[in-house]
DNA sequence: TATCAATATACGAAAATTCATATATATGGA
DNA sequence: TCCATATATATGAATTTTCGTATATTGATA
């Protein structure tokens, strides 16, 4: 993983924010995350596009939902760093997480 | 120091190589950075003006130089996200570290 | 197979970022 | 005071990124 490609993933609010909500090894499906962040489809599925790309999320298809979750691959001091971060700035997350839980379009 | 703003400055190369320099409490001027870099005088300056700016490093005049160095007020999570990516990828400053320790532009 | 729900991608416009070049400022020494 | 060196800033062009909208794809179900 080279780090400038890793940092400008992080360089853009919706992809800070849904690594930071995965990165306690969560899955997220894209409805999730749209319900948490309230952004349009197209615009969290092409961030998430370019995660993927990175090597820094994996997508698992269950049905018709998307499930995302760290890439297996990815490097401990990428990790470390979501970790960290998402540790010292609660408040970045907050009403993502507030909304997250709120969130009601996943099923079981 | 707001995650988002934090990761756009890690986001350009110039920027990204500097803080990664000076992660380890160094102090470097202007003109150690234009040879580690290998960059224009300009360049190295206008990025090094985004990241006082922003927080993230400090410059101090002595004589004709200006030294920089991280921020005193820098979270601690923040300078260990440094810490913690120039431990772990060598070679993405191999060269400008190897150009750093032939430079000698400074005094004394 | 027709349809719906969830997700992905394509495309051009708009916004943000970066850069080279020129110029300005600050400091020390002749 | 004049000059050279080190650094900073301004400006417009070029590049990159982001976005909204429209459309395509995929899987489940009727």
């Amino acid at each position: 993983m080279n780090p400038l490609a890793f940092y400008k993933c992080l360089a853009d609010d919706t992809r800070l924010q849904s690594l930071l909500l995965l990165a306690d090894g969560r899955q997220l499906c894209v409805c999730e995350l749209m319900d948490a962040l309230q952004l349009s489809q197209p615009k969290v599925s092409r961030h998430l596009a370019e995660l993927r790309e990175c090597g820094i999320v994996q997508g698992e298809r269950r049905g018709r939902w998307v499930y995302y979750c760290l890439a297996p691959g990815l490097p401990d001091w990428a990790r470390e760093v979501l970790l960290t971060t998402a540790a010292a700035a609660p408040g970045y997350l907050k009403t993502a997480r507030r909304r997250l839980a709120a969130s009601t379009c996943t099923p079981a």
